[in-house]
DNA sequence: ACGTTAGTTCTATAATTTTGGAACAATAAA
DNA sequence: TTTATTGTTCCAAAATTATAGAACTAACGT
């Protein structure tokens, strides 16, 4: 279940992203837009339910779109949706140095 | 403690302005450029102890200055701080509507 | 010196989040 | 149809965070 655009929330979105792990694969899911799961190695660093997860807190926060694509999950990043809500705050947070 | 400009934490950051009363008293303090805790009308909503929990998080992440002045603490934005390390961060979040 | 103001620290509890194992779908491929 | 592949859901344990009462500290005014 994705969340409409109109009932995005600013502290639920800014939640999501101030895990590391999460703001990595937001960062990657841009930079190579739009990759499934195992594709992000996240498996490789921990179980898939954990990395199952983090994709669920991203998705119901407003922050990506998981769509079915066969046995996958395509993931991309809601880009319009959050800049319509939340102006220059994705650019700024992907612009970001990684400081972790 | 504050922590120094060059060891702000995205993650850090993010995570505390993704608390709904952080959020708010950070917008607080800008609007009017520098309060004390009490003039935020914190202790209104919660005891001396939670409100001060709260100040805590923000000046350890790197978001508030707190100095004391006489018995009271004055708290500002550590904006140039912030726009040096996340350029564009602090403007989008302080701009964006009231979503909660 | 005394009380007041403003806030911190200590402590404990409650609430939320994160992590991960195990069992479970659903699709694809042999 | 069997077997992988890709991921979800259920469950419980571990870790983190939030809340708040009570005692404490420091500065100020009287």
């Amino acid at each position: 279940m994705h969340p409409d655009v109109n009932s995005l929330s600013l502290p639920r979105v800014l939640h999501a992203l101030s895990d590391p792990v999460r703001l990595k694969v937001v960062k990657q899911i841009w930079r190579t837009g739009g990759q499934t799961c195992t594709a992000l190695n996240l498996l490789n660093d921990m179980p898939k339910s954990t990395a199952s997860h983090h994709f669920r807190v991203l998705r119901e926060s407003g922050i990506i779109n998981m769509s079915p694509q066969g046995t996958h999950m395509i993931n991309t990043i809601r880009k319009d949706d959050l800049d319509h809500c939340f102006p220059g705050l994705l650019d700024a947070i992907l612009n970001a140095p990684d400081t972790e």
